[in-house]
DNA sequence: GGGATGTAGGGAAAAGCCCGGG
DNA sequence: GCCCGGGCTTTTCCCTACATCC
């Protein structure tokens, strides 16, 4: 099942989306898209060296997909100026510059040796080399008939799709765009038999059955099919949170866990439902109190015979059963019948802890672990 | 029980990159 | 040299599940 959000504005007591704030909301000169640690009084929380480890590999040599997690020691070997390119809508875009890095002393490139994230930006392809093409696009022009059409940067041609306002760079994103309007999914899964307007996009999908998942946490055991998904997962050993919250200054790991958080402050309602009309803040609360209409209650216990509306109404209802299993991990909050089973459970918590401390100190990098992070290090000891 | 919020994980559309052919 | 386009990867966006607070 899934959730049909509303239009923004569909509704006249619904508050702006964050789209539109950020069309009147500049950011500040003093507040920028993240913080690093190195230069501001910020934690670790905020620096985001890790993504730059990520990125850097893909540089020159291709990607040996088992060694995506690289190490902290070539970090320093292989150094890239992110500059900002500050767009009139105040988006932080990244900009590489390997040319600009040659010229710089070691420690100036420190100063600016820091990755500006985000996961928004112009919503066209453009591919244009100039500086204004995000201005390019807004204009819908000198279309003909073969859907060609002539840019205002006269060293390119673009696409526009006839069905919607978009246009493109190339013919072949074009067509594929177009499939999004005619349903057209050349591409098939030859195992669940899933199709798919991409070729790309089948090969992402492909890893989705047991089997191939390339992308392995250098912190802990756990793989992943695509490689964002290692990132936002590292953040989780981190703490990183790179996407901050303009009204508030929170910190986010997530560009999307960012956009849910700004609609506490904007009262944005974007789901409704359409059973009660009710409006929600969030897909996923909506989706639980659709269920509540139905009274269905897919969530049942394996210890007897009663089921549940919610998730967290059977957990609640599970620890009537905990008693045999009486010894709790503070970090994951499993439960086990004794010490010795509890003990053996922390160390593999323990030794993705590990790697992360080693990594954070090869960082230079200051921070405090919680408390019930500290206590599996010592248990280590 | 129910609403709201934060967060981890995952799928895929859009955008970008690389390289060979003309 | 250059454009173009196929093939592929990366970025960005969005979704769902689940935990926790009130
Ligand atoms: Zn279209
Ligand atoms: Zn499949
Ligand atoms: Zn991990
Ligand atoms: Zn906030
Ligand atoms: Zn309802």
């Amino acid at each position: 099942m899934s959730v049909i959000k509303e239009e923004p504005g569909a509704d006249t007591d619904m508050g702006p989306t964050l789209n539109e704030f950020k069309l009147v909301h500049f950011k500040q000169e003093d507040s920028p898209v993240l913080f690093c640690s190195v230069k501001s009084e910020f934690k670790f929380e905020y620096c985001s060296l890790l993504d730059t480890v990520l990125q850097q590999d893909t540089h020159g040599v291709k990607q040996d997909p088992e060694s995506s997690a690289v190490e902290s020691s070539s970090f320093h070997k292989k150094k890239h100026l992110i500059a900002v390119k500050q767009e009139p809508q105040g988006d932080a875009r990244e900009v590489r510059d390997d040319t600009v890095i040659k010229q710089e002393p070691e420690d100036e490139v420190m100063i600016q040796d820091h990755v500006f994230c985000s996961e928004s930006g112009i919503s066209s392809r453009s591919e244009h080399p100039g500086n204004n093409c995000s201005i390019i696009l807004g204009v819908k022009q000198c279309k003909s008939k073969d859907n060609k059409k002539v840019c205002s940067n006269p060293q390119r041609k673009t696409y526009q799709c006839d069905l919607c306002t978009k246009s493109f760079t190339r013919q072949g994103h074009l067509t594929e765009h177009r499939r999004i309007h005619t349903g057209e999914k050349p591409y098939q899964c030859e195992i669940c038999n899933k199709s798919f307007t991409q070729r790309g996009n089948l090969a992402l999908h492909l890893r989705t059955h047991p089997g191939e998942k390339p992308f392995k946490c250098d912190f802990c055991t756990k793989r992943f099919t695509q490689r964002t998904h290692l990132v936002h997962h590292r953040r989780t050993h981190t703490g990183e949170k790179p996407f901050i919250c303009d009204f508030c200054n929170k910190g986010f790991s997530q560009q999307g866990h960012l956009v849910a958080h700004t609609r506490t402050h904007t009262g944005d309602k974007p789901y409704r439902c359409h059973l009660c009309n009710r409006r929600f803040s969030s897909s996923s609360y909506l989706l639980v109190h659709t269920r509540s209409h139905s009274g269905e209650k897919p969530h049942k216990c394996d210890s007897c015979d009663k089921s549940f509306m919610q998730h967290r109404y059977l957990v609640q209802h599970s620890h009537t059963h905990i008693g045999a299993k009486p010894y709790k991990c503070e970090i994951c909050q499993k439960h086990f019948p004794d010490q010795g089973n509890l003990a053996r459970h922390r160390r593999t918590h323990a030794e993705s802890i590990h790697k992360y401390v080693s990594w954070k100190v090869s960082n230079n990098m200051e921070g405090t672990l919680s408390p019930a992070l500290e206590g599996h290090l010592i248990d280590m000891q």
